[in-house]
DNA sequence: GTCTGAAGGG
């Protein structure tokens, strides 16, 4: 990297002066002003080839200023391979070139080539500016290419090109995303002064890598608050798992007067989604409504996603009909939607209107689309897509795929099939996989394949607490209790912990939340007699538990209790206490549903006359007068 | 003739 330190002086790159003629002169730069402001009102790259196609016409192909002009509309416009078409016939090309070329790259997400692109420039002895640092350190950064930012700092530096605002916050930005916090905090101290774009990049940062106290920290310290940095606060919470803090600090921004925009819905709904808050997420589609915010595609898929994951398909079906433009990641939304809540069919016919709409799908497309064939138990329809997803759209498939694929197999009882196809998969499996696989043969009882899955799992180091209770569950259900207690044994060993079960229910706005056996709600007698009144109802209509699912060494007793008191229970007896009689109930539940409570589930529905959707996991129940959605296989 | 921090889906 020697030819970093060694920048030739600033070769002279101003355009040819040639004209001598001052109306030549003046035209020229009529037509360079009008051109000029013709593309910067581009907004799409169609309307950028027939400006290119006059300028060549009139012979000012050659212009520094235009061509210039034309890679920043290409680069803005996301049309990246016609900008790298011009940028190959400048002779000369000059630092604003390759700026332009770089912005390009670095939106395109071409990162490495933005940062290669400066390299080359730096080799054609052209002169950096700040322009050009605070280019390449965007791509050193979002490539979380330390050593190249830093050398290219020392090099800025050198040059006296650092001292810059935007180049500061690209070096906090770079050292941030690094995890190099005292690098980044020392870049900050030099700023002048404490702004806020600064914090919320460092916010951003901390969060990025899990220290979320620290991010907090920053925020409490910013003194006014815009828009952009309570955005990255809640952004911040959702992806470290903070749902319910998260919507804390929207209603607390709400409150100061902080205006949210199309960035903070996305969040917000995102949070809604997780924690399944129909509510707040109406109240927050009607906020969408009352303050005009744009039904951008990210906004739109945002409201499709808490729709359908709130069990509430229909209206995320009237989102999409009401959308103005839509991209292959609204159909996504919609198609993966339908297939989450059980409607195979509307999720192909939503693929075909994406087809006839001429919108190219993408790997999602095709993992909404074989798992609503899997659900569907359309199985030779699912393979067909699976080769047309690599032949006619030439989407090459995932393990996510491979996934799906096993799934439908395993669910209509291919069981042996599905063993054949891990064996044949270009992939190598993943425990997600196998899992799958065990799942199917414990549901078509096949155990003696299932028992050879069980111990390529044991041996397939995998800390996911979720497939050891597979197997767990596995051995119990064909009677191994000595193996299915060794498992557990070997977790707990192991020092996984794993993650309580807990389930949660809207009512009047606010998420309640249980965990197995919970006596925190304050209204936790009514709920414990409401089980108790529940739990007769269900031995009349004959319901005897299923104690095998419970694994651990209990007496049948014990077990029949330890079952009773699965927090999904406890929720739907709040839900039932605290609704209106009829009403639908909502249970999100953070693991999967056990077979005991599928059953009781079944029969509550039937029993009290109630809609329950409950979201596990994996998929939706649609619980009604006594049956499930999922078809009794999940 | 250029440079603002935050962005969905499995």
């Amino acid at each position: 990297m020697s030819c970093f330190m060694q920048v030739a002086a600033p070769p002279s790159h101003l355009p040819p002066n040639s004209s001598s003629n001052s109306n030549h002169h003046n035209s020229k730069s009529q037509y360079r002003k009008h051109t000029i402001s013709l593309l910067q009102k581009c907004r799409n790259a169609n309307q950028i080839a027939p400006i290119h196609a006059n300028v060549v016409k009139n012979g000012q192909e050659h212009d520094y200023f235009i061509v210039f002009e034309l890679l920043r509309v290409c680069s803005k416009c996301d049309a990246i391979d016609y900008a790298l078409k011009i940028f190959q016939k400048i002779q000369d090309p000059n630092v604003y070139h390759y700026t332009a070329l770089i912005d390009g790259l670095v939106l395109s997400g071409s990162y490495y080539h933005g940062i290669r692109m400066y390299v080359h420039m730096i080799g054609n002895f052209v002169y950096p500016d700040n322009f050009v640092i605070n280019s390449v350190l965007k791509a050193c950064g979002l490539e979380l290419d330390l050593r190249m930012g830093e050398q290219i700092h020392a090099q800025g530096l050198k040059l006296g090109l650092c001292s810059n605002r935007q180049v500061k916050l690209k070096l906090i930005e770079l050292y941030g995303k690094s995890g190099e916090f005292e690098d980044m905090k020392r870049m900050f101290d030099e700023m002048p002064e404490r702004d806020v774009v600064a914090m919320t990049v460092m916010m951003s940062s901390y969060f990025e890598h899990e220290l979320a106290e620290r991010a907090c920290g920053i925020f409490d310290l910013v003194k006014a608050k815009d828009t952009v940095c309570w955005t990255a606060m809640i952004d911040g919470l959702v992806r470290n798992g903070e749902m319910s803090k998260a919507l804390e600090y929207f209603r607390q921004m709400q409150r100061e007067g902080v205006r949210a925009n199309e960035f903070t819905i996305v969040c917000v709904l995102s949070a809604c989604a997780q924690l399944g808050a129909l509510e707040l997420g109406k109240w927050v589609h009607s906020y969408v409504e009352k303050y005009d915010i744009e039904v951008n595609h990210f906004v739109g898929s945002a409201l499709i996603n808490m729709y359908s994951r709130c069990g509430s398909i229909e209206e995320a079906g009237e989102v999409f009909e009401g959308m103005k433009e839509r991209e292959a990641s609204t159909y996504n939304s919609m198609i993966v939607g339908f297939a989450l809540n059980g409607k195979s069919t509307q999720a192909l016919e939503m693929f075909q209107r994406m087809i006839n709409d001429g919108t190219k799908p993408t790997n999602i497309t095709f993992v909404g689309v074989l798992n609503a064939c899997s659900h569907g138990g359309l199985v030779d329809f699912g393979f067909e897509i699976f080769e047309r997803m690599q032949i006619d759209y030439s989407v090459e498939p995932q393990i996510e795929h491979y996934g799906c694929i096993v799934d439908l197999l395993g669910r209509a009882g291919q069981v042996e099939e599905a063993y054949k196809f891990i064996q044949n998969m270009k992939l190598t499996p993943d425990h997600i996989i196998w899992g799958s696989l065990l799942s199917a043969c414990k549901v078509h009882e096949n155990y003696v394949l299932g028992e050879q899955v069980a111990k390529i799992l044991l041996n397939h180091d995998c800390s996911d607490t979720g497939t050891y209770v597979l197997i767990s569950n596995f051995y119990s259900s064909c009677g191994k209790w000595k193996e299915a207690l060794l498992v557990r044994a070997k977790v707990k060993e192991s020092g996984i912990q794993k993650e309580p079960g807990c389930s949660s229910i809207e009512v009047g706005n606010e998420i309640h939340e249980f965990l197995l056996g919970d006596i925190r709600h304050p209204q936790k007698k009514a709920i414990y007699r409401k089980l108790e009144e529940m739990n007769q109802k269900l031995r009349l209509e004959g319901y005897y538990p299923q104690v095998d699912v419970v694994s651990q060494d209990l007496k049948d007793q014990e077990k029949e209790q330890a079952l009773a008191i699965h927090s999904e229970r406890l929720a739907i007896c709040y839900g039932l206490i605290s609704t209106e009689p009829r009403s639908t109930l909502r249970i999100v539940k953070n693991l999967r549903v056990c077979d005991d409570c599928h059953t009781t589930i079944k029969l509550m529905s039937k029993i009290t006359q109630r809609k329950i959707i409950m979201r596990d996991r994996n998929r939706f129940h649609h619980f009604e007068n006594g049956s499930c959605s999922c078809g009794d296989y999940w």
